[in-house]
DNA sequence: TTGAAAGCGCTAACAC
DNA sequence: GTGTTAGCGCTTTCAA
């Protein structure tokens, strides 16, 4: 491939020259320029990146770590990013970690090594332990967390309003007149589980309704525990009449355990899920559902990352709170709930 | 961030040694190398990748080319891919195209720019002009093309076998005692889409069952079109008993019309799908479908590029063509169909 | 084994 | 404006 010297010598002027009409950093005169632009051509010359990201100390990547892109959360997150990233003339270096800590140390080490100029990071949860993170911090290269931020730790972050999305959902089931309602969470080791529970329980709270230990039920994320542990509160006399799924996957599984148990939706139980999969469409019924801005979350986090490679770091860690929306559709808008249901 | 020449100086070695010993190269004494390693340890050294990229002329990343990694089928081929590269200690620079041209074109100029090994290519569909991928081959950037191959071009290649796919699944509705057996295509623009419908046609000359031109409808792959095309076909006297969708979306919007229409499925009319989204499970009737190694494709994909990459261009490019899996379910196996519908 | 030095391809400071 | 040159951080001959 051919290189300045060569594209210089073809010219007949120097490689200062050369180098002045690809970046365009000092003016040329016009023939000389065209002279250059013309050697250019002949050599389908291709300027060497990585030869000037070693001169300028940056080059222009970024690192990405999710952990699965194969969830269409994160996949939604990494095409934010990239638009936004490419926008600024940014490339993305991505990394799935399957949200095990060791694959994210490892990539934060790659990613320190090939000197990327910022890092984008979904950090894998109940790691409990930073210093991978801050070392990189510290060694200059900025880091925002997305959708999960480490505690104690200065960091910028993008994240989405979790209790508020969830307290929303919940006051729309309260609305709809309901007073039971159930909450199937995920692990209580996921910090946006905990939101979201914490958010069911703001609500309830606000309309003065005690809440009922076993009304809440801790499951797994998995379509599987949405099927199990919706049996379980929807068995029994006094069950709930409305259900706050604390994800799309465990939704699927509670509408199979209500058809299973010969149960009408939303006539006789509502069903209310955070997330929006495409699936909430096309379900019968069709979800009520909150829609995480997973495109946004992945866009505004890598352009508050250039901002940051752009101008160092600032005393205080910039800290996003995306909001969501609330879908609004049959799963909870069915017949007025009956009476016996709707109360306590 | 530190340097093999400030290595060098705290350990008392020259930088040849520092190199040898990060590198294992060339044997170095066990107490030098324990110096060495007590320095770098100290000053907290991380080898700048860039730097040897330059020096040794090659960067040990691989760009990777897809329409839209939103798209489950991409986002797996992504993730199968990255685990192949990585297992093989190279990194992915992902890009989206959106399946148009200009930027497919963009995103390999700039990864020529960037030097990198080795290109996985989905490419965009209707291009007709591939003189942008067979300019990249010329420069010695190998490029494996995944899922869509150009036609007339020298290239490595990972597909699926959707020609076989459609025929063994076609061909399941025949033996469930289907005659009229209607198909919704994407757009014939694509190659994947006329595959597919070539693969239906085979399944019924092979059964000697004649085609019927109405019985054929050519849609955009999307859940609207299924819909509207599903109304057409389904509507008047003499329509078919099964219908074959190429693929997911589209399934779904016939499953709507269907619906609308009163039909039950799979007992009047039976629909056979080519994806296998996570939604074939979760829909009722659960769709039988066509499962594609979407993960297979990536992984296998990479792992050809490695090799290609190692071995330097062949003489003839690898076509590999992965098999599908025909995951049959209740849209295809209720009710034997009535005969009324059965018999051409 | 080890050290010195050349050079990967580029940009930017400097002198003209 | 333009050319010359040092140097980004590394690996790898080549001599010692």
């Amino acid at each position: 491939m051919a290189t300045v010297k060569e594209v210089a010598k073809k010219a007949g002027v120097s490689v200062g020259t050369v180098s002045n009409v690809v970046t365009g950093a000092t003016p040329v005169s016009p023939k000389r320029r065209e002279r250059v632009l013309a050697a250019i051509r002949e050599l389908g010359y291709q300027p060497n990146h990585i030869a000037r990201s070693l001169k300028l100390r940056h080059t222009q990547m970024l690192g990405m770590i999710v952990s699965d892109i194969t969830n269409p959360f994160f996949s939604h997150l990494v095409r934010g990013a990239e638009d936004a990233a490419l926008k600024h003339n940014y490339l993305l270096l991505t990394f799935n970690t399957d949200d095990r800590i060791e694959r994210e140390k490892h990539a934060l080490a790659v990613l320190r090594q090939r000197r990327v100029d910022g890092i984008l990071l979904v950090v894998a949860p109940q790691s409990g332990e930073y210093s991978h993170i801050s070392e990189t911090l510290e060694m200059g290269i900025p880091v925002v967390c997305l959708d999960r931020v480490p505690p104690k730790i200065r960091v910028d972050s993008v994240t989405v309003d979790n209790v508020k999305a969830a307290r929303d959902c919940v006051r729309h089931l309260i609305e709809r007149g309901h007073r039971k309602i159930g909450i199937i969470t995920g692990s209580t080791m996921l910090q946006t589980a905990r939101e979201r529970l914490e958010g069911y329980k703001k609500a309830l709270a606000e309309a003065r309704i005690p809440i009922r230990q076993e009304f809440i039920q801790e499951g797994t994320f998995r379509t599987s525990s949405g099927y199990e542990l919706g049996k379980e509160l929807l068995s029994g006399q006094d069950h709930p009449s409305a259900l706050f799924c604390s994800n799309g996957m465990m939704a699927l599984g509670v509408l199979k355990a209500i058809e299973e148990l010969g149960l009408r939706c939303p006539e006789e139980i509502a069903v209310a899920v955070f997330d929006d999969l495409p699936l909430a469409e096309v379900v019968r019924p069709h979800l009520t559902s909150v829609a995480q801005p997973a495109y946004l979350v992945g866009y505004k986090g890598a352009e508050l990352l250039v901002q940051r490679i752009a101008s160092g770091k600032g005393k205080t860690p910039a800290r996003l709170l995306l909001p969501t929306e609330l879908k609004i559709r049959e799963s909870t808008i069915g017949d007025k709930v009956r009476d016996s249901h709707a109360k306590a």
